[in-house]
DNA sequence: CTTTCTGATGCTTGATTGTTATCATTTGCC
DNA sequence: GGCAAATGATAACAATCAAGCATCAGAAAG
C-alpha cells in the first residue's frame, strides 16, 4: 500500500477496464503496452487482491476490480473538482469574507455593492458585522474581518482605502423645533443648542468631523446626552432633548417626530471608505474591492 | 496538471498544512526537508495557485490553500476507504449473489441458509430467482446467477456442488382418496392411478426420479395433467383430478383438501443441491457456499 | 499448422524523487 | 549591535521508479 494508490496507476486501471483490453488502453493513454501491464501487475500486488481476470484472449472485471473501477473513476472525478475549486479559491470566485460596517455605510451604498456582489460571485459567503470605526479597525488587525466599512479618513501604513461615499452634514431637528422653518440651516445658529451625540469612546472618527465645523463656525458644540447608535440619537431628537448632526444618507431613514435640514454655508464632507489590510492577500476579498471599486456611484 | 495531484504529494502538503513547518512536516514523514519544498512548489506550479505563504520565519495557508487541504484530506480518506472496500470486496465481504432455487428448495433448508448468510455478511446484497432445475442450469450458462439450487444429481463438468437436502418421496391423495386411510402406502397401489405432474418440459429432473421409482414397482405413470408449478399440482390433486409424487418437504406447506402420505416400500431420495461453475471466481459466492457448506442439517 | 492477436517479461534509458551540504534571512539573546 | 539558532530555498549528486523496446508464450482463427 505505498505507492500503490498513484492517480497514475487508477488512471491506467480505469483505462483497462473500460477497454478490457490492454494494448487498446495503452493506445488511449499514450502509452506503451507494457507500462500497463506492470502498473496493473503492482496494483495488485500493493492492494494483494486480483483486480482483472486476464487470460491471454480475455481481459475481466473481478469483484473487487469493479468495486475498485468504481472507487477510482469517483476519486477521479473529485480530483478533477477540487482542482477545480482549488483555482476557483485562488481566483476568489469561491470563499468567505468578512465584512464590517458602520450605520453610515449600511444607509449608503453598502447594500447595493452587497447585492451586486453575491450576484457576481454567488459562491463567497458574506459575513457582515455592525461595528463603529475604531472597532473595525481592532478587528482589521487581529485579522477578523477581511474589508472594514468605516468613517473616514483613514491614514495608517499597510492599509489601503477606497472612499466610497463623501457626505455632507445634514442638521437633525425635533419636528417642532423653530429652526425647522428655514430650508436650510446656517451653522452658527446651532452655537447655543444642546447636542446629542454619539459615545464619545466609540464615535470618535465621526465627532473629529463634528467639532472641526462647530470650531469653524466659532464656536464649541454644548454635548447634552450621549447615545449608542444613529438609533438612538434620533430617539432622543424625537425627544426633544436636543440637536444632532449627521451624514446627509440618512435621508434614507426617516423618523417621525424628526427633521431633517441642510447646512447652508458648510461644504465640508465626511467620507465613508472601505479599508483593507494590503499585505494580507485574500482572492476574495481582491474581487469584492474590485466590485466596489466599480460601483459607479462612488 | 500532470503528475501534481500525485497522492504522495498530497500527503506531504496536509503534513505541511498541518505542521505550518516544513522541517517537522518533513520529520513526521520521515525525508529530508528539500524534498518538502520541491513537492510543493511542483504542486503550487502545477496547480498554478499559491497554497502556502511563506516567510523565513513563518508558514500560513493561503485561501486556495485552505480548499485544497480540505480536498486532499477527504480524498485520502477516500482512498483508504477505497483500499478497504476492494479488500472486502476481495473477501467475498460486500458484493453480490444472484442465486436460483426450485420449489423444493425453498420448502426446504434454503430460508434458514439465507437467513444465516445474511446475518453473517449482511453488505453482500442477495437476489433469489425462482427457476426451475433446467433453467437455472442456462442461466448458469450465461453467468445470470451465480448458485442454483437444483433438483439433482447433476453431474456436468466443471459444476461443482454440494447436497443440501436429500428426500424421501411422499403422495399427493385428494382428501377423499381411499388410498388416505393407509398410513403408508405402498407403491405398487398406485399402479392405475392418474398422475398429476410437472410440465415435462420445465420439470425433467424430478420427473425422471418418479419415473425411475415407478418403473422399479413395475409399473408406467399415467400422466393425465400437468401443471406448471407446485401449487398447480396440489391444486389439481385438490380437485380431485388425480394423485402425485412429491418430496417430503412439502409438509411445511399445508394444503386444505389434498393429503399426504409416505410411502412404505420406497426409499430412493431425491437431492436438491446447491451447483456452481467452479471456474468463474467470485468471493461474494465462495462465501456463500461456506454457508451452505456449514449448515448443520446438510 | 501457420498466422495473428493477446498479455507478460527482461533489459536499457530517461525521469522523478530523495539526500547531503550549503545559503540567505529572520528572530532572539547576550 | 553582534552572534547563535532556526527556517525555508537551492544545487549537486545518488537512488529509485517508470517508460520504451524487443521479445516471448499462449490462445484463437483461418
Amino acid at each position: 500500500m505505498h505507492r500503490t494508490c498513484d492517480l497514475r496507476y487508477m488512471r491506467y486501471f480505469i483505462a483497462v477496464a473500460e477497454e478490457l483490453n490492454f494494448r487498446r488502453a495503452a493506445e488511449r493513454l499514450h502509452v506503451a503496452q507494457p507500462a500497463i501491464s506492470r502498473a496493473i501487475r503492482e496494483l495488485e500486488s500493493d492492494l494483494d487482491t486480483r483486480l482483472l481476470e486476464r487470460t491471454n484472449r480475455r481481459v475481466e472485471l473481478t469483484d473487487a476490480g469493479q468495486v475498485f473501477l468504481e472507487g477510482c473513476r469517483r476519486l477521479a472525478g473529485d480530483i478533477e473538482a477540487l482542482i477545480d475549486d482549488t483555482v476557483r479559491a485562488r481566483d476568489g470566485e469561491i470563499g468567505h469574507v468578512r465584512i464590517g460596517y458602520t450605520d453610515f455605510a449600511i444607509n449608503g451604498a453598502l447594500p447595493a455593492v452587497l447585492q451586486d456582489f453575491r450576484a457576481r460571485f454567488p459562491e463567497v459567503s458574506v459575513e457582515l458585522i455592525n461595528m463603529v470605526t475604531a472597532t473595525q479597525l481592532d478587528a482589521l488587525r487581529r485579522g477578523e474581518i477581511e474589508v472594514g466599512f468605516v468613517t473616514g479618513p483613514i491614514a495608517e501604513p499597510g492599509l489601503e482605502h477606497l472612499v466610497v461615499q463623501n457626505e455632507r452634514l445634514v442638521v437633525v431637528l425635533p419636528e417642532t423645533h423653530p429652526l425647522t422653518r428655514l430650508p436650510a440651516v446656517p451653522l452658527a445658529k446651532l452655537a447655543g443648542e444642546p447636542f446629542i451625540a454619539g459615545q464619545a469612546t466609540h464615535w470618535q472618527h465621526f465627532l473629529s468631523h463634528m467639532i472641526r465645523i462647530c470650531h469653524g463656525a466659532g464656536f464649541e458644540p454644548r454635548v447634552v446626552q450621549e447615545a449608542y447608535n444613529s438609533e438612538g440619537i434620533f430617539g432622543l431628537v424625537a425627544a426633544n432633548m436636543g440637536i444632532s448632526l449627521h451624514v446627509e444618507g440618512t435621508h434614507n431613514h426617516i423618523r417621525r417626530g424628526v427633521a431633517i435640514r441642510p447646512l447652508s454655508d458648510c461644504d465640508h464632507r465626511v467620507p465613508t471608505e472601505a479599508i483593507w489590510w494590503s499585505d494580507k492577500p485574500s482572492p476574495a476579498r481582491e474581487r469584492f474591492i474590485e466590485t466596489v471599486a466599480g460601483w459607479p456611484a462612488m
